[in-house]
DNA sequence: TAATCATATGAAATGTGGTTCATACGAAGA
DNA sequence: TCTTCGTATGAACCACATTTCATATGATTA
C-alpha cells in the first residue's frame, strides 16, 4: 500500500462514510455508481473515499468496462471487525448503540 | 465501554498521539507524567487523550497515591496490531514508513 | 487545614480532514 | 471521432477534533 503509516490505515475505520463503504462491500463488490446510489451519497463523496480505502490496501479494484469495481481485503477487514466485536460485548455499556 | 461508536473506538488509533500512547503502553503501565515527560508533551495534551483512550477501554487506568497508573487493554490491542503489521508485510511498499 | 503534587477539565484557538462543486479524464459505442 | 457514461481530481469551503492555556479538583503529607 502507499499508506504512509498506522494512522493513515486507521483512518479509514474511524470515519462513518469510509466504514459505511466497507459494511456494504462486506456483502459483494460493487461499482462507484452502485455504492453511491445504494448509500444515496454524491459520487465524488464516494469516489474521494474509496480512493483513501484503496491506497492502504483495504479495497481492491479491477476494471470492468467503464465501470470500476471495488472489493474489500477481506483477509485483513474482516478479523479487525471481529475483534472490536469482542471489544465491544465485552466493554460496551448501555450507551453504546451498536 | 461509554465509547459510542465504531468510528469513536477507531479514533484512538488514528491519531498520532494516542498511537504514541498506545505504543508507550505496550512496554509497561504508566502514570500521566510518566508519559508526559517520556514523550515530552504537555501534561494536559496527555491527560485529554488519555481520557478518550479510557473511555473506548482501550486503556484501564488504577489510582495509585496521587498518580493514575494506565495500562494497555492487551487483549483488544495486541491482536489487532498484530493484524495490522502483517497487512503492512504484505502490501506495503517504497515508500511506506510505518 | 494548609500546602503541594498529580491529574482533570473547560473554553478558546488552532489544525486537519471531509465534503462540495465544477471539471477533467478514460472507456466504449454509434 | 463525437457522444455518452462512469469515474477521478483539484480547490475552496466547512465541520470537527486536537491542542493550548488557565484553572479546578483530588489525594497526600506536614
Amino acid at each position: 500500500m502507499k499508506c504512509g503509516s498506522y494512522e493513515e490505515f486507521f483512518k479509514n475505520f474511524a470515519n462513518k462514510t469510509k466504514f459505511k463503504i466497507i459494511m456494504r462491500l462486506k456483502n459483494k463488490p460493487m461499482s462507484v455508481n452502485e455504492l453511491s446510489k445504494a448509500m444515496r451519497e454524491e459520487q465524488s463523496k464516494i469516489s474521494h473515499n474509496l480512493a483513501k480505502l484503496a491506497r492502504c490496501s483495504i479495497l481492491n479494484v479491477k476494471q470492468k468496462g467503464k465501470q470500476r469495481i471495488y472489493s474489500l481485503n477481506k483477509d485483513t477487514v474482516m478479523p479487525m471487525l471481529k475483534l472490536v466485536e469482542k471489544h465491544v460485548e465485552k466493554h460496551c455499556d448501555m450507551r453504546c448503540k451498536k
